[in-house]
DNA sequence: ATAGATTTTGATTACCATTATCATTAATAT
DNA sequence: ATATTAATGATAATGGTAATCAAAATCTAT
């Protein structure tokens, strides 16, 4: 089943309609380069869009997160950005304070090491926040 | 050597000076508990320094953090929190979503495997962020 | 110790991403 | 097709953080 169904459907259960802003800017969304940030979509929909509004992105993209199609990051630099959610390839991130480049690793043995972490404080764990801050290759050398 | 001396070091290397404010405010956070907002220490000092103004315990806290001797932590509620750094006592956090406790846990094999993962990608890494959020015992079971 | 130079303070305002508001427009059920 | 309800888009409100500025305090050189 494709996201645009996947969302109409999540939609109608809460009795919110499909709009086709909403469609307009999942395919958006879902075509950008990850990690963008709200203005980002924004600014790309304005191009083929220009009546698109900047509350509906927004808007748009929280019911995306909730939906489950989006996860939301935060990486310190005060603008919320976002990605599509991949079911199987869950990964954390390596960020460049210099230049901002954004790098995603997958880490089974960190997972692991969580999960036990939380059994023995007798956490229930929902989710997790894991990123790494430094110099990319390219950052350090110059 | 006392944090006093030190931060009182950190201003003169700076030409900032260490007036009675900056030393009630450090003392303050020192003998406050752990992970408290600007907020928190704000009200707290209100009641023994009622003169002592928010700005100035911003900006303050802004200087422990660069003197080395606070850490900033944001752990999603919109409020920067602040703690005393521990340099031999490296730590993470579990935050509870419902009734917001605050535990810490160190897990050095987690620490090891940051190592590799930033060697894998050539990154240098400065710091990083690790927080697992979910329910305490207490909230998972009511 | 004193005077002059510079920084700090504290109150207030500005900033800026996010969120709420609301009249108009659009989607859905009957 | 119509009525009902939600969505849109422009704008204003919100709230934590940071900047501003006149008055006060600190530091340096004498």
């Amino acid at each position: 089943m494709d996201q645009t169904k996947i969302f109409s459907e999540f939609l109608g259960r809460k009795g919110l309609k499909t709009t086709s802003q909403r469609k307009i800017i999942l395919r958006a969304f879902l075509s950008s380069q990850s990690h963008c940030s709200t203005e980002d979509l924004y600014l790309k929909l304005r191009k083929s869009h220009p009546k698109i509004g900047y509350a509906t992105v927004h808007r748009t993209l929280k019911l995306l997160v909730e939906c489950g199609i989006a996860i939301e990051q935060h990486f310190g630099d005060g603008h919320a950005r976002f990605e599509p959610f991949q079911f199987d390839r869950h990964h954390d991130h390596l960020v460049c304070k210099d230049c901002g480049l954004i790098i995603e690793f997958e880490a089974p043995q960190i997972e692991e090491l969580q999960k036990m972490v939380a059994a023995t404080h007798e956490f229930m764990i929902k989710n997790h926040r894991h990123e790494l801050y430094g110099l990319c290759s390219r950052c350090a050398t110059k």
